[in-house]
DNA sequence: GTCCAGATGTTATCAATGTCAACATAACGT
DNA sequence: ACGTTATGTTGACATTGATAACATCTGGAC
């Protein structure tokens, strides 16, 4: 189900009450909101060195907490992991939706959110990878990564559903089309991480101009 | 639904000469083709269970050799991947390439090779992410790789090249299209890996079908 | 307020793994 | 035959994820 986050660690809104990131009152003993300290550790030294360097240990000794404080909070590694790809997919999907709706709800918008898609995920490479790559993730393993993954998909297909009635989108399955747009976005952004969508001579946002571009010429209605 | 793995055992073991892929002469102190049956049994057990199943110490006891034994063709397990990920680069190109040939150089064999793509990785998915998944090949470290793997886009941007001279494809920058094609297709592999390509109710073969002739569509030229 | 149950954090410890240094053995040209 | 190099082995070590047993805090029942 999807939960409505009875817990505490809120929305996606980290940094807004965190008592104190590295100091913690000295004389506690309990930490406060350590799941979200470590997640947010976890988010910031995957952002600086990547995923094959975030250490649990390392993670603790940051927050000054024992290296098995976590697991109060976290099965395991793969557990946090899949935290991380959650909190991304939040981001990920508020990134989307800022661009469709401050653009205007038609090819603008679209096409903006195409752009926002890759920026994101070019500025956040390795929080993608974790999102995308296959580290976490193996079957449905966790029910509110699901969740969030699919309402980050649902945008885009809402989006499409809405151009479509506004008679701009091909009125073929929207499932379908949002699983193309999606496809092909996405191993753009892949391309992008890997350094190869830019050619010399050809700048990145030439590139992904063009490729959205060029998604949107593949899925609209030639009429105006 | 996909029936065409079998190439793939039989393209990796293509060195002739490997005496005994589990008993070595055991008298034999040299175990004589010890690297490439490294890369076999690594590619092996990445396909059976992952590549975070992946242990040098496993795989040199499944080849009756001591753990270190590897680093006499190895650097380190990152030179393996990347061995692994070459070899997967060089029989993925010549899936394509047969894609090409078998079906025709026109929009027949270039929709086969799309499906060709996909099929690959839906096929060899835990190989196809080690080729791409980032866990290897980060900043151009290894030559061959990075040869194996733009021989393999080459295939794609020559038959681009050829569709265009012959008419049938939009006379755009080459490369350019052809990173909208790879980057399309590569989203697409990426998503059936993840289980998000077929939807209940629609075939898998389906779905790869309409995301090649989807693709088709976006670099085809109106003209027949 | 007292007290207990559960939540949260700590310490001690372990197995697995990648890697290196030192050593052993085979292969091969002179 | 011999010595050099390539190849394989043994022992050891640091790092890391994980578990078990114990300590401390928190919050509600009475």
């Amino acid at each position: 189900m999807l939960t409505m986050s009875t817990r505490w660690d809120t929305l996606t809104s980290v940094t807004k009450f965190r008592p104190s990131p590295q100091r913690k009152p000295a004389n506690a003993y309990h930490h406060g909101h350590l799941r979200q300290a470590l997640v947010d550790q976890a988010v910031a030294t995957i952002r600086d060195k990547g995923v094959e360097a975030l250490t649990l240990r390392d993670a603790a000794t940051r927050l000054r907490v024992s290296r098995t404080a976590l697991y109060r909070h976290f099965a395991d590694k793969q557990a946090l992991l899949a935290a991380v790809a959650t909190e991304g997919f939040r981001t990920f999907r508020q990134a989307l939706a800022d661009a469709w709706d401050d653009t205007g709800h038609t090819r603008g918008g679209f096409v903006a959110m195409g752009e926002a898609y890759i920026r994101f995920a070019l500025a956040n490479s390795a929080h993608y990878r974790v999102m995308f790559g296959g580290h976490v993730a193996r079957e449905a393993c966790d029910a509110e990564l699901m969740a969030e993954s699919d309402a980050a998909f649902r945008v885009l297909l809402d989006a499409l559903v809405e151009l479509q009635q506004a008679g701009r989108v091909r009125r073929e399955d929207a499932t379908e089309l949002a699983v193309f747009v999606w496809a092909s976005v996405h191993g753009a952004a892949m391309l992008g991480i890997g350094g190869q969508l830019s050619r010399p001579g050809v700048s990145l946002d030439h590139m992904i101009r063009a490729t959205t571009a060029r998604v949107w010429d593949a899925i609209a209605l030639p009429a105006a």
